[in-house]
RNA sequence: GGGCCCGUAGCUUAGCAUGGUUAGAGCGCUCGGCUGAUAACCGGGAGGUCCUGGGUUCAAAUCCCAGCGGGCCCA
């Protein structure tokens, strides 16, 4: 073998890479290279002064620890950004982090161990809670950011944009301050979730997805009518509502009935009759009269709690039967009970009617003084005292419970309230039309979620902004306090303009609690209105106050809008939706022009994942365990990114053997070019083109092919195609057909040109691979190309990921070819089904093999294939028959599909039946050889011992055992006489025992070729 | 109650837009084989009401309708 040793000359020589890749070691290593080197410094670098490609992080909330879905988010976006990093664009990655509202002031209250806001503001101090909060942020900022580097995720982790500098709280103000100037920053009496817990509104989003079931109380109370012997039936489950009753509400089209039962008459609508009669036992009840509700309307009726709760007698004139078309025949009587104070159609429906707002309930959710009797308690706990008082007064009809969906808090758990308050909100409802037109400009990934995209915006409200809480960027807005004048303050210029306040200065409410201002227009004192703003507008605005804008313009102006943003399925209506609203109102356009959607990580069992239900993936583990290339390309190639992702521990550990077969073709290819001392620039493919065989030509066709199918896939964001055609070309085609094929070149001991070029086209094929893999395993490409490309070629980039995306080389292409192949693995998998039917191992080669296909367009593409079918077949002659010529007759086994059949020949001269028992010899020899743990190249003494008749099939093919077992002196014995020094073992072979003994022969050299590699741990 | 998505072998899934031989793979199971890159791999076998029911069509996993189950969102 022709060995170069040493560097000699200008060229290096191929270090054989070790055995084993043992990823979470390996991976630590190559980040700590990355960071020894600046690599990443070097990527962006790279990219200065490219095509701008502006991509904006949704950013996660900076609590707990990243889980399987974060993790996944983050893999998704890498592996786009290193692509389009590759294709030669500037690329913006600044992570982003949600560092403020209630889920952190939660915690923090936790772990002071104080439960109300009283004890934040008398216990503790804003000040100080402001401060804990700060700290909880960053600090889980910090705890985040690791884990997703350990991910290889590659971001700008030194320069994040986080919701809660300075920076970012003015241009809230900015943004706010447009909103105020086009008239859609309004205060409004409504009706709104309320958490009695946290005591603050929730927004319309914050309360999506959080109904959970529980058990109420379901009640049917009776109202009686003034002037009439009858009653209303009203059907309710918050009887606590019910000292707020200020009318009964029937849809105006419903047919109501007066139904007799006991000597009793009610009022409910017809359809609910049988219903309700089976609920409250009514036998032989009888229907009296029918009436459209509409002829209902004005009917008064007798407060039911006019004694307990006083304040009701100056109600009293209200206690009437409206109409609202809310009203369903599903539940209930039809009858519904109003209280304007407490439910938001009710406060609709009310507002027609002039009703009052009657909301007898404060912030912690306890009844106000004006109820009298139930003055003081909490809600619920009122709830069994109107029963009874319903019971005692016999207006109660019957109260049982009933299971149903009601809204929580989605921090505390808290179920919620309604109640009447005044806060600031988003005129959304005025801006519909604009938001809609200008979402047309918006490519969506996948298309259907356009759709779902514009359901939302159709159903949504106005956008409750203000929250009565701490940590959140403080509302900026002064109110005079003598002449009720109000300034929007629009940045931190303007703050010290109206407050006077010189130096640093901390936006919070902790250091702006404290200021007044002057009234420009009286000089009154102005206060600021003590609201925080809902954590969704933080997020919202994300596309430019990450920019730093409007403080500064220079990015804003390259960049704006945002070119590609990517986030679960949830934020649709949440984060997608809220930067449109932010944006369209603040700067008249959609902030980004594609986004992709991706799916929610769920269990194996397609379970949400809990810690309740101990199923929590952490991803982290994972990637300690497997490796995080391992885990990034089971994320991606499991499911298409939009569809929910079931995580599976076995199917992550296929992409694992995947990887690993990768690595076995790697030391493969290192192994045997640094044998030959191969180079790959003394050895140019375009020299060796005559010496190319059809499968080097094929392995390059599929090659290009491979190339052209991920860039594709990765344009579409169809990450699941990509990785799926990288896994697939590792394991089909090149590891299970090209390096089987090419093996027997390898071991040519002779610098042949045909070894060459299959040396030439294995390195081609994996170097360009590598680029392919780079954004999804970025460990283990680096590695790999380390050893394969940069080791041997100082003039090629630092690391793969400096390297350009490489473009189709479609002169490589031969589509014919690649059909041929396709057809030639066909037949070779029924050469082998032929084979194992009569008993024929691969290894034996057998005379003849016969193809018959059945069209004369694929007989034509096998022409030229004879020598490397022969080769796979294992036989010494190929027939390949045409549709009309037969099959020859006789001694053949045979298998047959739909495009042709084959016939083995089963006849075994002596001579196949010797180089059989050669071929059997030499593989148990080769295993006796790395079981002695002997060099590639070493040369040993061997004796061999077996049976007369054995002896003389042998006899040919001594040479062949000599040269391929590197046999030095070789001795054929009989069994009993084989002994002395050396590894003696005994084998069966086809009923036959041997006995074989070993004896290294030369003291292993200092050539690579003994060398035995060092493991990487 | 409404909108959107998903439902194919024990498990994970391809195919569905544009209907067309016998629904294709991987894992697992089982029998046999290969291996000096291989902790890999190759071949055979068993395993399918393509969620259910209607409809359109010469022909439906694919198109239409209704229902069931799951997810996200909205009520």
């Amino acid at each position: 073998m022709l060995k170069l040793k040493r560097t000699t000359n200008e060229y290096l020589t191929m270090k054989p890479a070790s055995r084993f890749y043992r990823p979470p070691e390996a991976e630590r290593e190559v980040q700590r290279w990355w960071e020894e080197r600046g690599i990443y410094r070097k990527v962006k670098e790279k990219g200065r002064g490219k095509p701008p490609l502006y991509f904006l992080d949704g950013p996660p909330y900076a609590s707990g620890s990243i889980h399987l879905g974060t993790a996944w988010n983050k893999v998704l976006k890498d592996v786009l950004l290193r692509y389009w990093t590759m294709r030669g664009f500037d690329v913006r990655r600044q992570p982003g982090w949600d560092c403020h509202g209630l889920p952190i002031e939660v915690m923090v209250e936790e772990r002071l161990g104080i439960r109300s806001k009283k004890d934040i503001e008398r216990e503790v101090g804003v000040g100080r809670f402001i401060e804990e909060c700060r700290r909880w942020a960053m600090e889980h900022v910090r705890l985040m950011t690791q884990q997703f580097r350990r991910l290889g995720v590659w971001m700008d982790w030194e320069e994040p944009y986080l919701t809660l500098t300075n920076e970012y709280i003015e241009s809230a103000w900015w943004t706010l301050k447009r909103a105020h100037e086009r008239g859609l920053l309004r205060k409004d009496l409504r009706v709104i979730h309320w958490c009695p817990r946290c005591e603050t509104a929730l927004a319309e989003h914050e309360v999506r997805g959080e109904y959970h079931e529980v058990r109420d109380p379901s009640l049917y109370a009776r109202f009686r009518v003034r002037g009439r012997e009858e009653y209303l039936l009203i059907w309710t489950t918050t009887p606590w509502t019910l000292p707020a009753n200020l009318a009964v509400c029937v849809h105006p089209d419903f047919t109501y009935a007066r139904v007799e039962v006991g000597g009793e008459v009610y009022v409910l609508a017809e359809e609910t009759v049988p219903r309700v009669a089976r609920e409250l036992g009514w036998e032989g009840y009888r229907i009296l009269e029918r009436v459209r509700g509409r002829e209902l309307e004005g009917m008064a009726y007798e407060h039911p709690l006019l004694e307990e709760v006083p304040k009701q007698r100056e109600f009293e004139p209200h206690h009437r039967v409206i109409l609202g078309t809310h009203v369903v025949l599903e539940e209930g009587t039809g009858c519904v009970h109003t209280a304007p104070g407490f439910g938001e159609e009710d406060f609709q429906v009310g507002q027609q009617y002039g009703l009052p707002v009657f909301s007898p309930v404060g912030p912690d959710g306890r009844f106000t003084q004006e109820v009298g009797r139930y003055a003081g308690l909490f809600v619920k706990e009122a709830d069994p005292l109107v029963l009874e008082d319903l019971r005692r007064k016999g207006l109660l009809v019957k109260s049982g419970t009933v299971l149903h969906a009601y809204p929580h808090c989605w921090r505390c758990k808290t179920p919620l309230l309604f109640r009447a308050t005044e806060q600031w909100f988003l005129k959304v409802s005025e801006i519909k039309p604009l938001l809609l037109e200008k979402n047309e400009k918006v490519e969506w990934v996948p298309g259907w979620v356009r759709e779902r995209y514009v359901n939302g915006v159709l159903s949504v409200g106005d956008w409750c902004l203000s929250r009565q809480r701490y940590w959140g960027i403080p509302l900026p807005l002064w109110v005079c306090g003598s002449c009720g004048h109000s300034v929007l303050v629009g940045s931190l210029g303007e703050l010290r303009e109206l407050t006077g306040r010189e130096g640093e200065i901390d936006l919070h409410r902790s250091e702006l609690d404290g200021l007044t201002g002057r009234c420009p227009s009286c000089g009154g004192e102005m206060r600021r209105v003590p609201d925080v703003l809902d954590v969704w507008f933080d997020s919202s605005i994300a596309s430019w106050a990450s920019l730093g804008f409007p403080q500064r313009r220079e990015l804003f102006d390259r960049l704006w809008p945002s070119a590609f943003i990517t986030e679960g399925e949830d934020q649709v209506t949440k984060w997608f939706y809220a930067q449109q609203v932010s944006s369209v109102i603040a700067l008249g356009e959609v902030p980004y022009r594609r986004v992709l959607t991706h799916g929610f990580a769920l269990d194996a069992q397609g379970r949400k994942m809990s810690k309740s239900l101990g199923n929590v993936i952490d991803p982290v583990e994972v990637a300690e365990e497997h490796g995080a290339d391992v885990l990034r390309l089971y994320l991606l190639s499991a499911n298409p990114p939009w569809e929910d992702l079931k995580f599976n521990l076995t199917e992550l550990r296929q992409v694992a053997r995947a990887l690993q077969v990768l690595w076995n073709v790697h030391v493969f290819a290192t192994t045997y070019m640094s044998l030959d001392s191969f180079h790959p620039s003394r050895a140019p493919l375009e020299g060796l083109r005559p010496h190319l065989l059809p499968e080097d030509r094929w392995m390059l066709s599929r090659t290009q092919g491979l190339v052209r199918e991920v860039t594709e896939a990765l344009e579409r964001c169809e990450l699941h195609r990509a990785s799926r055609a990288l896994l697939s070309f590792i394991l089909e085609d090149l590891s299970r057909w090209y390096i089987r094929a090419i093996r027997p070149r390898t071991w040519i001991e002779r610098e042949h040109p045909s070894k060459l070029a299959a040396y030439a086209v294995l390195h081609r094929c994996l170097s360009t691979l590598l680029l392919l893999l780079a954004p999804f395993a970025p460990h283990l490409s680096e590695v790999m190309y380390a050893e394969l490309v940069r080791g041997v070629d100082p003039s090629q980039p630092e690391s793969v990921h400096l390297q350009d995306w490489p473009s189709p080389e479609e002169g490589l292409r031969d589509e014919r070819l690649e059909r041929a192949m396709e057809l030639a693995r066909l037949l070779t998998e029924l050469v082998a089904e032929a084979r194992q039917r009569a008993g024929l191992k691969l290894r034996w080669p057998v005379r003849e093999v016969a193809v018959r296909l059945r069209s004369a367009e694929d007989a034509g593409l096998l022409r030229g294939l004879e020598e490397f079918l022969r080769e796979r077949f294992n036989c010494k002659r190929l027939l390949l028959l045409g549709p009309e010529e037969a099959l020859p007759g006789g001694e053949y086994s045979t298998a047959a599909s739909e495009r042709g059949e084959v016939a083995v020949s089963r006849e075994l001269s002596p001579e196949l039946r010797g180089e059989a028992l050669a071929k059997e010899l030499v593989r148990r020899l080769q295993v006796m050889r790395k079981e002695m743990g002997l060099g590639m190249e070493e040369r040993v003494e061997a004796e061999l011992g077996m049976g007369e008749e054995e002896a003389g099939l042998l006899e040919p093919h001594l040479e062949y055992l000599r040269r391929e077992v590197r046999i030095g002196e070789l001795r054929i014995r009989r069994r009993e006489e084989v002994g002395g020094e050396g590894y003696v073992r005994d084998w069966e072979v086809e009923g036959e025992t041997f006995r074989l003994r070993l004896r290294r022969l030369s003291s292993p050299s200092s050539s690579a070729s003994s060398r035995t590699p060092p493991g990487t741990s």
